[in-house]
DNA sequence: ACGTGAACCTGCCGGC
DNA sequence: TGCCGGCAGGTTCACG
């Protein structure tokens, strides 16, 4: 499910849901995957943020240091206003309706951590910025990017040079600005575009609230579809002409992951 | 240093 | 109808 805009509309949705509720408890039964989640227990959510794909709850106590409980939604992770077949954390609220986090695939992760500090978790750490802060500057992006000897799709997939790009929107971005997934060594320009397709691109999703794909895995916490599947250009379209010049998209393997692009639009340059 | 592949998990879909 | 392989929005780690 989660990149970006489906993280973003999440915490949208829930944040009135959570702001200024007491945590009762945390139910679950994966000590492994849900690490100290006991820690949150009678603590207050005073803000609820992203960084990524990470949404962070910042937790109070009267007396005691801050806390910060990390949502990590994995691939099919999401929360919910009602208990699904797939729920695999109950976050016991003080109003009394709880708040369900379901998971199929259980590669979600949650765990509460001293603000800032994330142990064994390297792409939070290392995250890039923010795409759609002002703190995201074309200038800082040509620098990460531009020449790099490093395919520029995986690049992106890292979190490095800017954070929450995943396999659609990556995919989207660089039909976008016309370039290669694979291509390496980048020019200026060639940055420059990618960089106003990555903002544009999260920016549309994000106002769509996601994207649903065919099978249905993601849908907001309230169970509604988002909007930005349809104006999808290369995701999940092979075989289907391209949106800006008719040629036929092509599906890739790339870093082991499904790649969509316009053979025609975006060409692989040789640059040794 | 970098790219690749495997591991972690479950469900769904298409082919036979 | 039913089984089986393949595939899926992500992250981390172990290898060469």
């Amino acid at each position: 499910m989660p990149e970006l805009p489906e993280v973003e509309t999440t915490r949208l949705k829930i944040e009135p849901y959570l702001l200024g509720q007491r945590l009762l408890r945390l139910e679950h039964d994966a000590p492994h995957r849900y690490q100290n989640t006991h820690l949150a227990s009678g603590r207050t959510v005073t803000r609820l943020t992203r960084r990524g794909k990470y949404l962070l709850l910042h937790l109070q106590d009267p007396g005691e240091d801050d806390l910060e409980l990390i949502v990590h939604l994995g691939m099919t992770g999401g929360f919910r206003f009602a208990a699904t077949p797939h729920t695999r954390v109950t976050l016991h609220l003080e109003s009394g309706e709880p708040l369900y986090f379901q998971d199929a695939r259980r590669f979600g992760r949650v765990a509460v951590v001293q603000p800032g500090v994330y142990p064994g978790m390297p792409t939070l750490s290392g995250m890039g910025p923010e795409p759609l802060s002002g703190g995201f500057s074309e200038r800082a992006f040509v620098e990460a990017v531009a020449g790099g000897g490093k395919m520029i799709k995986p690049w992106l997939l890292s979190q490095v040079p800017v954070a929450g790009v995943g396999n659609i929107y990556a995919d989207e971005s660089l039909w976008a600005a016309r370039i290669h997934p694979a291509q390496t060594r980048l020019k200026p320009a060639e940055v420059r575009r990618l960089y106003t397709a990555i903002r544009a691109t999260m920016q549309a999703a994000v106002e769509a609230g996601g994207s649903t794909l065919s099978d249905g895995s993601y849908q907001q916490p309230d169970g509604v579809d988002g909007g930005f599947q349809t104006r999808h250009n290369v995701y999940d379209r092979a075989g289907q002409p391209c949106t800006r010049c008719g040629t036929e998209v092509v599906k890739m393997v790339l870093a082991q992951r499904g790649t969509h692009f316009c053979p025609k639009c975006q060409t692989l340059k040789d640059r040794l």
